[in-house]
DNA sequence: TATGCGATATTCT
DNA sequence: GAATATCGCATAG
């Protein structure tokens, strides 16, 4: 545990165009550091949302809400639905093109007792397999949307902890718009995944 | 394992 | 009003 060295990613390294950067994305680690401490987790879930994607939050244009979509690619995205969930996603695309890339799953490396508080329940596999899960164990809200992920600050993507295995692929989850695209992507056998086992082949 | 449902806030029609 | 990139709990098989 101690060994592990985590490196920021610069944003010359990310893919810019989504469906490349959520496959680059799986493997990489995700940080959050909190005056209680640093909550990191290994991302093994995504799903990109592609310009001119009806099931894309920028697909009718900009807004107040989407506005972190637009932004240079390897900025936070952060939205509060289904009167429940907060959800993040990575912008995938040049600035003032909106695409993002929608973060379902990280492995939990550290903090783990940590995001069982933020969570209120211990159970490991329950922590962070899923966007909204995800989002509340790593306290992720509003506050971070916008947020430079390739800028030193309380959130951001670094550098693989160990190899990733094969990414598997399916339809995306939860959209009734553009459901047959195929841009979900994980890593295969992980068993922090989300999802039916029917999409985990 | 699978399916169903309510909760709940924000945005869109 | 309706829909929504979900979750947690309930129930049935």
């Amino acid at each position: 545990m101690a060994n592990r060295k985590i490196r920021p990613l610069r944003r010359d390294e990310l893919p810019v165009n989504t469906v490349k950067l959520a496959r680059y994305l799986i493997g990489k680690t995700l940080v959050r550091d909190l005056p209680a401490g640093r909550l990191s987790g290994r991302i093994v879930e995504t799903e990109a949302y592609l310009p001119g994607d009806a099931a894309c939050h920028a697909f009718r244009g900009q807004t107040p809400r989407n506005r972190a979509l637009f932004l240079e690619h390897g900025h936070a995205y952060v939205y509060f639905i289904y009167g429940s969930s907060f959800m993040m996603n990575v912008s995938g695309e040049e600035p003032g093109v909106g695409a993002g890339v929608l973060l379902r799953a990280v492995e939990p490396i550290e903090g783990i007792e940590l995001m069982r508080r933020h969570r209120r329940t211990v159970r490991l596999l329950d922590l962070t397999r899923g966007p909204g899960r995800l989002a509340s164990a790593f306290r992720i809200d509003k506050r971070v949307d916008g947020v430079d992920l390739c800028a030193p600050g309380a959130l951001w993507l670094g550098s693989a902890v160990r190899k990733r295995g094969a990414i598997g692929e399916s339809i995306r989850i939860g959209i009734t718009r553009d459901a047959h695209l195929v841009l979900r992507f994980y890593e295969r056998g992980n068993i922090f995944v989300s999802g039916p086992k029917r999409l985990q082949i």
